[in-house]
DNA sequence: TTGTAGGCGTTATCAC
DNA sequence: GTGATAACGCCTACAA
């Protein structure tokens, strides 16, 4: 049982040849119903399932989309939400169009070989997850463009590339945040923002400072905090925080877990929270709502942004536009919108 | 640039055969050293790449360690937490061994077909993550069982079957988190389970009950209650707890989501933190320390199940086993022992 | 220590 | 419509 059951002997069976077999199988070429019928139930019966090994071999293609994971210490810097929900998004999208995510992880220090990758016939396209500005990564990337690869980078943007990206709109975020908490009287508003290696720290600043101007509010850098998107980094933030506390009336997060970090600290300095300066957080993970008070926080539409990243690195089914096969893909920069969710944590009446 | 680089064109420059050029790339057979170099000086400044994609059918292996997630809707009914962290160890311990990960989303309603994978040649081994007791989950894995299919089911156990699994202790840490609420003083101690086709959750009630019963306590079905581990499903049970408050001084919740809905709940019904029942959540997720008060929970180290899991499909280096090549997989069901985080929601004095 | 040659299971391109 | 038959790029005896 559970042999391996070849394609010579579907065709012996059913009387015809292995090509046959094959376009059968592959529904290519033209074939008489009747013996399209025969092969199928022969097939079926000795329960032949063609190996996606060797057709992938025999196609040079890898039938891979390689999503490449940022190495992140056992302490998740990133959120588990954050990826999970690309995660789906890319799979789900991967899945119709026949194709598996093989999932690369970075190695610790290693800078990684993305041009490998293809070379190695690993996969024939890839997402890049969790990209930063450093010197290395952008020289990769610059290669595999130039060798005319498809991968999109997720979530980051490389200022003066022309990369194929996909990201949220965080500067509008940013400042959809920073303007309502000024709507709520804030006037001294501290921003605990991420290490600016991130495109999305710097554009949340950007956010920040375009909020600021809008209401003609002065920009004050010492407001301006430095964390690592960790709850540990806001639970550290939390002690400035607590010293400038009659001189902050908010407190603007780059991300969830930094905010309810700083939340903490506040707390176990003995801080009721009637007296929390007004909070508003990022990413709007599951811990924003479980949150006491519930934290206001920007939502941003992971799942989505999987599936657009994917299915742009996917050859339309419909139209063929080999235009994507030689620039290797779009050259665009597409932002998805972000949602203000606004819950108690902003709330001054 | 970029053009595809051939084993042929590096043996034909290092004036060898392309059998040598192999050898010397996989470090396999005697070289001799002056070969050796000339061949791997050639090669490098050819650029030349060996294709995994060949390599892996010329052996008709494919290379992959497969992971079949569990089909979730958009509401995460599992923690996203749990599926990075297993997902975290079963890639670090797949990388070194030269194994990539092959992600594989279950479709909505569909059942899986395990024996496809092998035979199709997408994987050579699998890790099965929120499997749950199904008949045709069952069937599936008894067939790739008897064709002798190396696999592990994690964080489920099929009663009855003798599979590869790997798992944490959920009865002792059950137990040991109800204890804990019984010397703290409480007596009526509700518990909310998840649905029963997760062995997780009976296991739960196996070590409720058997903390019960050690402290001499009488069952009361009634303190029973059953959400599917969501957060809302711990916002509705909240209502009945809220109900029974002056007959229940202590909820164990089987995940720190349900903990925090329950908690969630009560607090909209405006019950006051002083006067909210014990709790006691289970995974110590990173919600738990950033709860209001702090949640005390049974630590479960996903990260070392996935390690644990991925080790056990691949073949030991240093003694090779051929043992595991017959069996498909060690018969063992291990289980990974937890650990009980006392934080403040659970401590009265 | 190295070369030769057959095979892996498809796809795809020809003829028929 | 269908059947041969080259590739595909590598691995691995086996020979030398």
């Amino acid at each position: 049982m559970g042999n391996i059951v070849s394609r010579k002997e579907v065709a012996e069976l059913a009387g015809v040849s292995e090509a046959t077999v094959s376009r059968v199988l592959n529904a290519t070429g033209p074939i008489k119903e009747d013996t399209r019928k025969r092969v199928l139930d022969v097939a079926n019966q000795l329960g032949y399932v063609p190996s996606a090994l060797a057709r992938n071999f025999a196609r040079s293609k890898s039938g891979h989309l390689g999503v490449v994971m940022p190495y992140v210490p056992k302490a998740h810097l990133f959120s588990a939400y954050f990826f999970s929900e690309m995660l789906s998004g890319i799979g789900n999208k991967a899945r119709d169009s026949g194709l598996d995510l093989l999932l690369l992880f970075r190695k610790p220090g290693e800078r990684m070989d993305y041009s490998s990758l293809f070379r190695q016939q690993k996969v024939d396209s890839c997402i890049i997850l969790g990209a930063r500005d450093e010197h290395d990564e952008v020289e990769a990337l610059k290669r595999l463009q130039q060798e005319g690869r498809p991968f999109c980078v997720m979530n980051h943007h490389f200022e003066g590339q022309s990369f194929c990206e996909v990201d949220a709109d965080h500067v509008e975020g940013s400042r959809a945040a920073v303007s309502h908490l000024i709507e709520q009287g804030c006037k001294r508003i501290a921003f605990l923002n991420g290490p600016d290696i991130y495109s999305n720290s710097t554009e949340r600043l950007k956010g920040y400072l375009i909020a600021l101007q809008e209401a003609g509010i002065e920009y004050d850098h010492e407001l301006i905090l430095e964390g690592n998107y960790s709850r540990r980094s806001g639970l550290e933030a939390s002690a400035t925080i607590a010293d400038k506390l009659d001189d902050i009336d908010a407190v603007f997060a780059a991300n969830d877990r930094m905010a309810l970090g700083v939340m903490q600290g506040l707390r176990e300095r003995g801080l009721a929270v009637e007296r929390f300066p007004a909070f508003v957080g990022y990413d709007d993970s599951d811990a924003a709502e479980m949150a006491v008070p519930p934290l206001s926080s920007v939502r941003v539409p992971f799942y989505e942004m999987g599936e657009l990243a994917a299915s742009k690195l996917i050859p339309d089914s419909q139209d063929l536009t080999p235009a994507l096969e030689l620039t290797g893909c779009d050259l665009i920069r597409e932002l998805l919108s972000t949602e203000l969710i606004i819950r108690a944590s902003s709330i001054r009446q």
